[in-house]
DNA sequence: TTTATTTGGTAACAAATGTGGAGCAAATGA
DNA sequence: TCATTTGCTCCACATTTGTTACCAAATAAA
């Protein structure tokens, strides 16, 4: 499946372009493979542009004070990928952003896409669209850790990306939920009994 | 003190305004007064506005398909106050805003605020940056739940809005930090012993 | 291949949180 | 005034989660 046919594929959920709308949009994207354990943005950095993940996955994390490393979000093939606050606000990012597997990615930068928002409104809507979307998940995060036990967190993520096991290690995934491997452990214990 | 006044002080920390700017921005506002227990925005309608919130406590809800209640924030003298996915969608709210305090807002519609975008870009400059905290907040929110415990999470509220305790129940206080009232009250035991 | 290192799992104990019951003081209403 | 409701606290007990230590299997490195 060519560059073309994938975005098509991404887009036409949200907003439906012409072939030539199509085609000017995807000229602007560039392939960029990462490999396992590579970052595709690390703090610090602006993210000036944003990927569409054709393949592989990978893991947002945040270091904390102490050292620590928080799972915020994982990326599975056919998510939007940057840090939205740095690409908002063109500053410094304050997450990465890292492949856990062999990746590739569709980029196009910021500049190039501000220029399109001009040409060809309708992609301007699709950025609010994803912009929007972005912000529901963050907080539906947010009432998931407020009203669900560890257990239900699990069982959810389960429900939402059964992909996600067999292609994340466990330590990651009890990270993203907010818990110790250990009681992770425990967790499926109880469920798979 | 007056509209234009209120206006000026929060505003000019993001972006200044001329006179003549500033005049012509506090005429789209209208002030609404709101009684104790009455909703500045229930569930299912558009939030085609923005208010400022000069005088009063106002939280945010969501209602569970179990008819639990939870509360997603709470609003304070100079927060701005809106439903940001129903807004930006155009869509109907998830989530209900209700005064806990007899509240006073300037408030704004979204239509006056569109026209006054493409009079003053600097206003669009605004509504971008405060769309961006909003969204970096509940980033910040969703870290808070995932890396703290409850009395952490206790004691940072604490910090970051000394005033909640003397204005807002503790029912609602523990709800907003995902636990027990008998928890919390076990918890402030704790910290003031 | 052999040897480290990483990863996932178990068990035992400690700490945190939830649950149900009871009491008390302040606010509210008849 | 008196009764009721509401918000808060405390207690005892159950459940959940974290911590530490240890082991086995898988993976990476030598």
């Amino acid at each position: 499946m060519d560059k073309i046919q994938k975005l098509k594929n991404r887009i036409d959920t949200v907003v439906s372009l012409t072939d030539e709308e199509l085609s000017m949009f995807s000229k602007a994207f560039v392939l960029k493979k990462i490999s396992k354990n590579d970052f595709f943005l690390k703090e610090g950095q602006i993210a000036n542009f944003i990927g569409l993940l054709n393949q592989g996955v990978l893991i947002y994390f945040k270091s904390m004070d102490n050292g620590d490393e928080i799972t915020t979000d994982f990326a599975f093939e056919g998510d939007w990928v940057t840090a939205i606050q740095s690409r908002l606000s063109n500053s410094p990012s304050l997450i990465n952003i890292k492949a856990i597997e062999n990746s590739e990615l569709l980029v196009i930068k910021q500049q190039d896409l501000s220029d399109i928002y001009i040409k060809i409104p309708k992609i301007e809507r699709l950025g609010r669209i994803l912009m929007e979307q972005a912000y529901l998940k963050m907080v539906e995060q947010n009432i998931d850790f407020q009203v669900f036990s560890a257990k239900d967190r699990y069982e959810r993520l389960l429900k939402k990306h059964p992909q996600i096991f067999q292609r994340v290690q466990l330590y990651h995934i009890a990270n993203y939920l907010g818990i110790d491997p250990k009681s992770l452990s425990r967790i499926r214990k109880q469920i798979f009994d």
